[in-house]
DNA sequence: AAAGAACTTGCATATTTATGCATAATCATG
DNA sequence: CATGATTATGCATAAATATGCAAGTTCTTT
């Protein structure tokens, strides 16, 4: 009946039951023993960092990892798909939609190898002051991947 | 503009700015040129399976990676205008708004000389593994565009 | 080019979620 | 154990999101 042992119920029903609502993860926690309101969940979603979407097949809610570990943690290695080069530049493949955030990250590094970036929606150019410098830039940014934090203003 | 257009709008923003409610996003896209209501973002979260998440830093909205729909269309065809190339890339050009679609239809094909593409709204730039690959790849798109269908897993 | 189908959008509003405030429960400290 | 601080919760309602419907638009087919 605490919170704690609630909000563990709720992790695991939303991710094994069909739950469109509130009122829906309400009826469910009642026979899991649990008698909350609605706006105590509103408040346990915000906590579990728990996210609602809108499908063909409705309502669903998603755990948003991510947004629990975020605070310090640099979510660059997680939107980076991959880090390639020709002769001529480096191109980055990013999640959908993450490649401005991330070319934004790598422009605030400031380092004078990288002559500057251009972010679509799941791809970056980024461009070298000299072709000489592209193994050092792809070494560069294989690093920040793996890094978990960066100490970028 | 067109839905498109709006859609693709509303990813970069929703990943770049700090957007709490579907009426802050109502006014961004308002200063990006497009001008609608509320209902109709409601609608384009859904397909463009947008998520909303409360942080503790605010509402914030975040792209449902497997919610995102890629379906191949043999119009392709139809919606390249021209292909070109020069010593360093191939440049694509497509009808107006198309070119987001059909550089992910190049980018599903996952050839391994092509490094990556970066779509404007009718202008796609594709950079090869090696800039010796560029014929190969050059043909290859050729070939799409008179492709009826893709075998692509 | 006309007719019908399919898609898009706004309006009004229903549904769902978030929150200010008050109260109860839990915790920490002497 | 008493007391003040912190945390958790419910109630009522504000804020935000979703949707039925109708109108306008675009696409298809003949």
């Amino acid at each position: 009946m605490n919170k704690q042992n609630r909000q563990f119920s709720i992790k695991q029903i939303i991710t094994h039951q069909v739950i469109s609502n509130q009122d829906d993860l309400c009826q469910a926690l009642g026979k899991a023993g649990f008698a909350v309101t609605q706006a105590t969940l509103s408040r346990d979603m915000k906590e579990l960092g728990i996210a609602r979407v809108n499908t063909a097949a409705g309502h669903r809610y998603i755990l948003h990892v991510e947004s629990e570990e975020r605070r310090l943690t640099s979510m660059i290695g997680y939107e980076i798909e991959s880090i390639d080069a020709n002769e001529n530049m480096i191109v980055i493949k990013t999640l959908p939609g993450r490649a401005q955030g991330v070319a934004e990250i790598i422009d605030s590094v400031r380092h004078p190898a990288v002559l500057g970036t251009l972010a679509g929606d799941n791809t970056i150019f980024v461009t070298p002051s000299s072709v000489t410098k592209i193994p050092e830039i792809h070494k560069l940014l294989k690093n920040l991947m793996t890094q978990k934090k960066l100490d970028v203003g």
